[in-house]
DNA sequence: AGCACGCCGACT
DNA sequence: GTCGGCGTGCTC
């Protein structure tokens, strides 16, 4: 790190699409490596980082200077190695990479002060009630500061009162920075008591803290092992050492509970950050991880990029979690980041998961990462009964998908005062919509897929673009009226189907698209938690840690969707999926009992979950996907060209694959175009090229140089997705 | 990303 | 003759 006197020759990166280092005069009062700058560009002024010195060979005459330097801690050494790094590795380019390091609202802003209240000196001359409740209010919570509004509102007396106050010193009044330090966890706090098999368990993770260097550890716990209080341990080591903790959550409507739990163990809240939280809590977040003021962070995928200034550990929980890839604008793996991150600032990384990828699996393996295992499930509570239900051999009248025998088992946890669980992965009404008449499938004017008819919308959504549209009474092809027919099952459907089998009991829907926001969806899953319902109806939602003391039985509707297609990974999805959602079963001290009506029942996925054989799945999908060639044992890369004209993407993609002299030095196989997984998108064709390699062939080099062969015009988009999620 | 510059079609 | 379409190029 070094400083720049004013005048000094110093390179900035910004976030405008400018994928090089600018040079700019260090502006008075000078500027160190790391600082967040205004700089001017053209007309206008724009976010950078002073990155180092400047390179020259660009004209004196035009250099300008930096604007002003912003009030904020200067970006750490360690971060601007993560972000090169990362760019690196997902051929991301550095505006990119940096915009997501600065997601700050107000991030040049000086610190925003407030007015706050507090007990003062004194007596007021006369006293009255509401006086006195404010004095009370005051002293009940101790010092602590009010806002005008709050104090107001808490005493239950209108502002003129506090006012008066403030005017004989009764009440103090003073400017307060608005961004507050987070109250201290005490690790010491709510000290879990852990059974054997957990301390076996977290005591390798303390240690592994406790180094205080890089490292890996893969965490595998069934569901309702404890999971959770094992890695908090290893939490409470990192905070005692008082280097700061982030852990990463696959769904925002998770944090909630996990907020709660941390609460009782270390007797306060951490910071969040994620989509859902407000633009001046994020500010505060952001400011308090830079600062030191927050010692655990809980957020999404995108909190590893948040300023940290010391961090120890970093817990990946549901590390298989498909949602921990960012397929927009930016391409990563939170997962893959946060490793990466941890050999950086020397920090401990825990992935935790019941059902890890096979990737991870692999890595373990391979010994580069340690593994530890939580067998035993927490409490009495054991691993459910799971079986299969051969819909081959069941009798189900036409727009019907609960099986009599399903049926009955629902029943019987009815008369129990149980709850049950019906799973079906997939959101809205009916997944078709089609004619009688002619046999046209409703599809969305913008992009290839279907539309799903969703009748609590009383629309047709797509579920790729988000466009929607009235329910038609006319088919839009042949125009016939009334001849629309909804086409398989969806969970409003299913929800309509449970209603007429069993209409005492209560059911709730749990669908993602049910609720406005987070808070109300947790809401919902606290209430039916506590015994508010019968029969849960849910989607993938529900196979995301809730936990339902009550919950005995779980039915899988259709347990084949995710072994359908050629998608590689469809079958450790759905292995995945379906021995989450058979955990939900049985969590406390009732035998649970999972259920999976299914058309193949003896498809090696099928019996792996049933048999519980996990190593067993694992080692048979690794050996396919060893023998395939692909991740995690093989390398593969997807670039995606998009443009509103059809002939110039296939066009291009065509060129791009007869011109593979780069990718060919490395033995690196291009195969496309194709069409991609989905055709179009808001009105742009797009189609796929994959890129396969061989393990440790230096891919992203390959690639770089593949495409910097090409010329495109404005109208074509490319993006890369180094290690895709799915490839076929 | 913006914003200017610049070179070809339909208007007063 | 001019207004304006958006293709190409530049920003320290």
């Amino acid at each position: 790190m070094s400083f720049f006197d004013q005048g000094a020759l110093i390179g900035v990166m910004t976030t405008q699409p400018l994928d090089r280092l600018l040079d700019y005069k260090a502006p008075p009062g000078g500027c160190q490596t790391g600082d967040f700058v205004e700089v001017p560009l053209g007309p206008r002024k724009v976010l950078g980082v002073v990155w180092g010195k400047g390179q020259g060979g660009y004209d004196p005459a035009k250099l300008r200077s930096v604007i002003r330097v912003l009030d904020a801690a200067p970006m750490r050494e360690e971060m601007q190695a993560f972000l090169t790094r990362a760019a690196e590795y997902t051929l991301t380019p550095m505006p990119a990479m940096l915009r997501l390091a600065t997601r700050s609202p107000g991030l040049g802003d000086p610190p925003s002060m407030r007015r706050v209240y507090r007990l003062g000196r004194g007596a007021p001359d006369r006293q009255t009630d509401a006086r006195r409740r404010v004095v009370e209010t005051l002293k009940d919570y101790g010092g602590l500061a009010f806002t005008l509004g709050e104090l107001a509102e808490a005493a239950g007396v209108s502002t003129s009162v506090i006012k008066g106050l403030v005017k004989q010193g009764v009440v103090s009044e003073e400017d307060s920075p608005r961004d507050l330090p987070y109250p201290a966890l005490d690790p010491g706090y709510g000290g879990a008591v852990l059974t054997p098999d957990q301390a076996a368990v977290a005591e390798p993770l303390i240690a592994a803290v406790r180094a205080g260097d890089y490292g890996t550890t893969l965490l595998k716990g069934v569901t309702g092992s404890g999971k959770t209080e094992v890695y908090l341990e290893a939490v409470a080591e990192c905070l005692t050492r008082g280097r700061q903790a982030l852990v990463l959550l696959p769904e925002i409507a998770l944090t909630a509970e996990f907020l709660t739990r941390v609460e009782k163990r270390f007797g306060a809240r951490p910071a969040e950050w994620h989509s859902g939280v407000t633009m001046t809590e994020r500010r505060r977040a952001w400011r308090m991880v830079s600062e030191g003021g927050a010692s655990l962070v809980v957020g999404a995928r995108s909190a590893l990029f948040l300023p940290f200034r010391d961090l120890g550990l970093i817990v990946v929980d549901e590390e298989h979690d498909t949602s921990y890839k960012q397929e927009d604008g930016v391409f990563y793996n939170a997962r893959d980041m946060a490793v990466l991150r941890a050999s950086i600032c020397s920090a401990h990384v825990i992935l935790a998961s019941a059902t890890p990828s096979l990737e991870s699996w692999a890595n373990a393996e391979a010994g580069k990462y340690s593994r530890l295992t939580l067998d035993a499930r927490f409490g009495a509570a054991q691993m459910p009964d799971m079986r299969a239900i051969d819909m081959r051999g069941e009798t189900l009248p036409s727009s019907r998908w609960i099986s009599p025998r399903l049926q009955r088992e629902v029943e019987a946890r009815l008369e129990r005062g149980e709850q049950a669980l019906l799973f079906i992965n997939r959101r809205g009404y009916a997944p078709i919509t089609l004619c009688r008449a002619c046999g046209h499938q409703i599809g969305c004017d913008h992009c290839d897929a279907r539309m799903v008819e969703h009748r609590f919308l009383k629309r047709l959504v797509c579920h790729q673009c988000g466009e929607t549209k009235p329910m038609p009474s006319q088919c839009p092809s042949c125009e016939a009226e009334d001849r629309l027919a909804p086409v398989g099952p969806g969970v409003e459907r299913l929800a309509e189907e449970t209603a007429g089998l069993f209409p005492d009991a209560r059911i709730a829907v749990l669908s993602s698209d049910l609720y406005g926001s987070a808070r109300a969806l947790k809401k919902h899953i606290v209430r039916i938690a506590e015994g508010q319902a019968d029969i849960i109806i849910g989607t993938q939602l529900v196979a995301k840690g809730h936990n339902f003391p009550l919950l005995t039985l779980v039915g899988v509707i259709d347990a084949d969707l995710g072994l359908q297609g050629s998608d590689l990974r469809a079958a450790e999805r759905t292995f995945q999926l379906m021995r989450q959602v058979a955990g939900r079963a049985g969590r406390s001290d009732r035998p649970g009992t999972a259920l999976m009506q299914t058309y193949q029942p003896d498809h090696p996925v099928i019996r792996a979950i049933l048999s519980g054989d996990e190593e067993g799945f694992w080692r048979a999908e690794a050996a396919e996907r060893q023998a395939a060639g692909v991740p995690p044992f093989g390398r593969m890369a997807g670039i995606v060209l998009s443009s509103p004209n059809v002939q110039e993407v296939f066009d291009l993609g065509a060129e791009m694959a007869r011109n593979d002299g780069p990718l060919r030095q490395i033995g690196a196989q291009v195969f496309g175009p194709a069409p991609a997984p989905i055709a179009r998108i808001r009105g742009r064709h797009r189609v796929r090229l994959l890129v396969k390699a061989d393990k440790g062939a230096p891919v992203q080099a390959a690639v770089a140089r593949w495409v910097a062969q090409f010329k495109w015009p404005a109208s074509l988009r490319l993006s890369i997705d180094i290690d895709p999620q799915s490839f076929y």
